[in-house]
RNA sequence: GGCCCCAUCGUCUAGAGGCCUAGGACAUCGGAUUUUCAGUCCGACGACUGGGGUUCGAAUCCCCAUGGGGUCACCA
């Protein structure tokens, strides 16, 4: 019988969801989900001044948005609560007092000058450095002296140096560590608040978390928790140390930090451009505000969860050898640690675009309407409440789109189905070149036009069959109408299905547009 | 630099000694379809870091080298 699985992923309130960080949350609930446990969210707010709150709104809003539900934590409460870390120092106290209390842990009265000096001389012995116990020599009238002169002092942890520590990783197997090479941890700073490495290992054990999965840049940090978890009689919960996310074509950790690298990148330049794009006309700011580092930006720019969810499934671990699209139930259902690749991977943008497209595609029209929407109200080219004929419009519109659409918000390539006519902006190169220059198109336009008048009826099927016998009757090959006829009602030389665009449109805005732009050329 | 981790097509991956003349997907490049763009279909290109072992047999196991990365805080 083994214990239930629980697990957690601990945030700290740093403003955004980072989208390597979203991908570690997501193996540790579907961990949690694949062994029907418990996914606890518990918030690492140690050293925070900041609005937590306001830091953590990104956060809980990425988690929602994706559906990764959390069954303890914050807003849902819980039975080993509180889940802030700033609100269980009571919990670290006590196990602080009870290391110090064992020998465990001791008073450190040293400096940080004279740990850096000692540092120093180490390096320049070309040694490996540990630090010096001298703390562990004083008496308790030699302590008390201290304190009463006021001098600072910090609480370390003391490493059993004859020993070696070993984890049997779920991920990456056996690894050891000496402890004679382990600095002492600071456990307790000296302004009496603790470390991560500290609240962690206590608030694991104590809410009794199974297994600890995490990005593996915590590996190190692991042989230090193991010691904690053992001194205070525990025992240390499974770890899995799963790789990290690069950058795309990079071999480093994907990082905020690298946004300026990244935006020059050539993987990721179009999703840097399109933000620009896209972002301003949502008033969202831009690149600057929003960018494929976190999360926001995919939920912003109307991606679907399925799309992402499937990406960062993939992303280090994988079902078989030929899987590539996979719902959310069919990996929590498959989902193994040992499954999980040990080297690190590189988000791939390319990759992560055929995913969603895919899901898009899965989609009924009725979701793309609702998912489309709030981008066309937006930006003001629907009203607020949308009729009944307006949607209808809509829905002929994304279906005219089909899969040019792989996010939402591409609906906004497709002004000229909701632009008044006067209102239409013509590409200037592509007016240009199909209608002013091209000197046979204006009269056949013009000609074109009289037929349309009373085309009947004025649907997709038969505005081809008008047009090829148009261009059969006048012996004219088909491209010396068509991209006129495209330009003039449209504005744009590239886009939907000319004749769908057209019956979209219907008679009166056709002729009228091409009224337009006949009158254009004077 | 010490400690630790990692290493298959450009990228994400399959592969747990013979099924591998290494499979799939994305990208790329051809061709087909087409009023544009996108898509779709077909095809091509393309990898086991190197060297030693072990074995009848190694991408798979071991060792060494090389390369990449993480971490060395009173950050998380």
């Amino acid at each position: 019988m083994t214990a239930p699985v629980r697990t957690r992923f601990a945030p700290s309130p740093t403003g955004y969801m980072h989208i390597g960080g979203m991908r570690t949350a997501l193996f540790v609930w579907l961990w949690a989900r694949h062994n029907n446990g418990t996914f606890i969210l518990r918030i690492d707010d140690t050293d925070q001044q900041r609005n937590v709150e306001a830091a953590l709104a990104p956060i809980f809003r990425a988690f929602r948005w994706l559906g990764l539900n959390w069954d303890e934590g914050p807003e849902v409460g819980g039975p080993f609560g509180p889940y802030y870390q700033s609100q269980r120092t009571h919990l670290y106290q006590s196990a602080v007092d009870k290391l110090i209390a064992e020998g465990k842990a001791y008073r450190d009265y040293d400096t940080p000058e004279q740990i850096a000096a000692d540092r120093a001389s180490a390096e320049a012995a070309k040694q490996q450095f540990v630090n010096i116990r001298r703390s562990l020599d004083l008496t308790d009238a030699q302590r008390a002296a201290l304190d009463t002169e006021g001098r600072p002092h910090v609480v370390r942890f003391l490493v059993p140096r004859d020993q070696k520590v070993a984890i049997d990783d779920a991920v990456r197997g056996h690894v050891e560590w000496d402890g004679a090479l382990m600095v002492d941890p600071v456990i307790m700073r000296s302004n009496g608040t603790f470390l991560y490495n500290f609240a962690t290992v206590v608030d694991d054990a104590q809410m009794q978390i199974t297994h600890v999965i995490r990005a593996e840049e915590h590996l190190t940090n692991t042989a230090a928790q193991t010691l904690l978890h053992q001194a205070l009689g525990h025992t240390p919960p499974v770890f899995a140390h799963i790789p990290f996310i690069t950058a795309p074509g990079s071999t480093k950790k994907l990082s905020k930090r690298d946004i300026d690298k990244m935006r020059t990148s050539p993987q990721l330049k179009k999703f840097f451009e399109r933000a620009d794009e896209v972002f301003p006309q949502l008033g969202l700011g831009d690149s600057k505000t929003l960018n494929p580092v976190m999360v926001e930006y995919y939920e912003r720019m109307g991606y679907l969860p399925a799309g992402i969810l499937n990406t960062l499934s993939r992303l280090g671990w994988s079902l078989d050898d030929k899987t590539e699209f996979l719902s959310l139930d069919t990996v929590i259902q498959n989902f193994t640690l040992d499954r999980i690749v040990k080297a690190p991977a590189g988000l791939d943008p390319e990759k992560l675009q055929s995913y969603q497209q895919y899901w898009m595609n899965q989609l009924p029209l009725d979701d793309k309407i609702d998912g489309c929407l709030p981008y066309l109200q937006q930006t003001k080219q629907v009203p607020e409440t949308v009729d009944a004929a307006t949607r209808i419009v809509i829905g002929q519109v994304i279906a005219a789109v089909a899969d040019r659409l792989r996010v939402f918000s591409d609906i906004l390539d497709y002004k000229e189905f909701f632009v008044a006519d006067q209102d239409l902006v013509y590409d200037e190169k592509g007016f240009k070149q199909r209608l002013a220059d091209a000197t046979e198109a204006p009269g056949l336009l013009r000609s074109l036009r009289e037929q349309l008048l009373t085309v009947e009826p004025f649907d997709s099927a038969t505005l081809d069959r008008l047009v090829h016998t148009f261009v059969e009757t006048n012996g004219i090959k088909i491209g010396q109408i068509v991209h006129a006829l495209r330009i003039a009602t449209t504005g744009r030389t590239v886009g939907v299905g000319l004749f769908d665009a057209m019956a979209i449109l219907g008679r009166d805005r056709c002729v009228s547009r091409i009224d337009r732009a006949l009158g254009k050329l004077g």
